[in-house]
This record gives structure tokens, sequence and C-alpha cells, in this order.
DNA sequence: CCCCAGGGACATT
DNA sequence: AATGTCCATGGG
């Protein structure tokens, strides 16, 4: 039998379940050693995971880490054919290079993430809703909540909650504690949840959600 | 061969 | 307001 579940509840049983994931990943040591904002590889890295995985996302950064500068000033001084080639793996390569060097003129000095308007993010090419909170979120430590296609499927199904972007995110802000850690873990986790079991062809029969899901049928 | 991946801009209906 | 198309590499 399935009943609605808080969602604080949610978020308390996929941390028990998963751990924290320590969202958004950066390579501290890099910019201790070079001297760098770890906040710059959050809004780089922001981009170029548009609609790709992680592990493309990780070859790019490596690749400007080893033949360039993981910094907004680098992409701004640096010619843009350059960065389209240091950032192919990450795919849309031409296109991404465009918006890496539209965001970094656009946030400069990094430090405007502190109080930039979420609507005059919005108005930067590249910068989707997605993009802008999690600009907001991990760069910022600001209280919006990430919502992207894994929080969308997991909340339909979960929930019964379609919802466009802005009704799903103004749910979650309206149900959790403003705790800016909350935000950050629980967008980790629902990731996490769904790209293991509440997938697009979901694993309902293994899902340890599955009790407390209300579309999840014990014959799946 | 297929589908999908930590989206967004722009056009069409 | 909702849906379609394009952007592109890399892995399953």
């Amino acid at each position: 039998m399935s009943y609605k579940k808080s969602l604080l509840s949610v978020y308390q049983t996929l941390l028990d379940l998963y751990g924290y994931q320590n969202w958004w990943p950066i390579d501290a040591e890099y910019h201790r050693l070079i001297g760098t904002d770890p906040r710059e590889e959050i809004v780089i890295s922001a981009v170029l995971t548009q609609n790709t995985s992680w592990k493309n996302v990780e070859k790019a950064l490596e690749n400007i880490k080893r033949y360039g500068i993981l910094s907004l000033e680098f992409i701004r001084s640096s010619d843009e054919k350059t960065i389209q080639e240091l950032i192919r793996p990450a795919g849309f390569y031409r296109l991404k290079a465009q918006r890496l060097k539209e965001v970094a003129v656009f946030l400069n000095p990094v430090d405007k993430v502190k109080h930039v308007k979420r609507q005059d993010l919005l108005k930067v090419k590249g910068i989707g809703r997605e993009t802008a909170d999690v600009i907001l979120l991990y760069a910022g430590e600001r209280l919006h909540f990430v919502v992207d296609k894994y929080t969308q499927r997991f909340m339909e199904r979960f929930y019964g909650i379609k919802g466009n972007y802005e009704s799903l995110k103004h749910f979650f802000e309206e149900h959790l504690p403003k705790d800016i850690k909350i935000y950050k873990e629980f967008h980790a986790l629902i990731d996490e949840h769904a790209k293991k079991y509440c997938r697009s062809s979901p694993i309902c029969k293994d899902c340890p959600l599955k009790d407390v899901c209300i579309s999840a049928s014990p014959s799946f």
C-alpha cells in the first residue's frame, strides 16, 4: 500500500540509502595549487554538463586543466576555437564554447554569483533555468532548488506530480527547510536514485522506495 | 543497430 | 502552453 511521504522524509530515506553525495564535485587541490576560484569550475562544468554525461564533462575539464587554466578568465581570454577543441569530448562543443564565453563575461567577477538576480542570469544566452539554479545554489550558496530531467521523472512517478520547471522548483522550496546543504544533497540524491532505479525504464522490482512510491506496483 | 546522458534556443502547432 | 528539432561526443 502506498501513501504520500513528506518531502523531507523522502530526503532522509535517500540520504540513509546512498549517503552524502557532496555535490557539486570540484578539484579543490587544483584550485589551491593554481590559485583559481573553485566556484568558476562549478560555473564551467554546469554549462558543459547540459544534456551530457558527467564522464564526458570530466574529460573536457581534464583537457582544460592540462592545456589551459580552469578559470573564467581563461575562457574570456582564449580564442573560441581553442576552447572548442579542449571541450570537444563534452559534446555540443561549438555551442558550449559560445555559451562559456557568454557566461564568463557576464559573471565577471565571479563573486557576482552572491548577489546576481536569477532573472538577469536567465538573460544570458545558454543559461536556462537549470543551469541558472545550479550556479546560484552550488556556486552562490543561495536557496534555489535545482530541477532536472531526473527530478521531473522521479516526482511524476513517486508523487504523481507533473508540473513545469518553475512549479516543481516552487514545490521543493515550499516543502523543505531553508537549508543550503539539504538543497544541494537532495538534488544529488534524486539523481543518484534515478540513475540506479528510477531510469527511463524503471527497475521497480529492486527499488528501495517501491513500498512508498505511488507508481511502483508489486508486479513490477 | 538502438537509446541515453546532471539542457537550452528557437520554430512550429 | 505544449511539442519538435537541432546541437555532438561517448558509453552501454
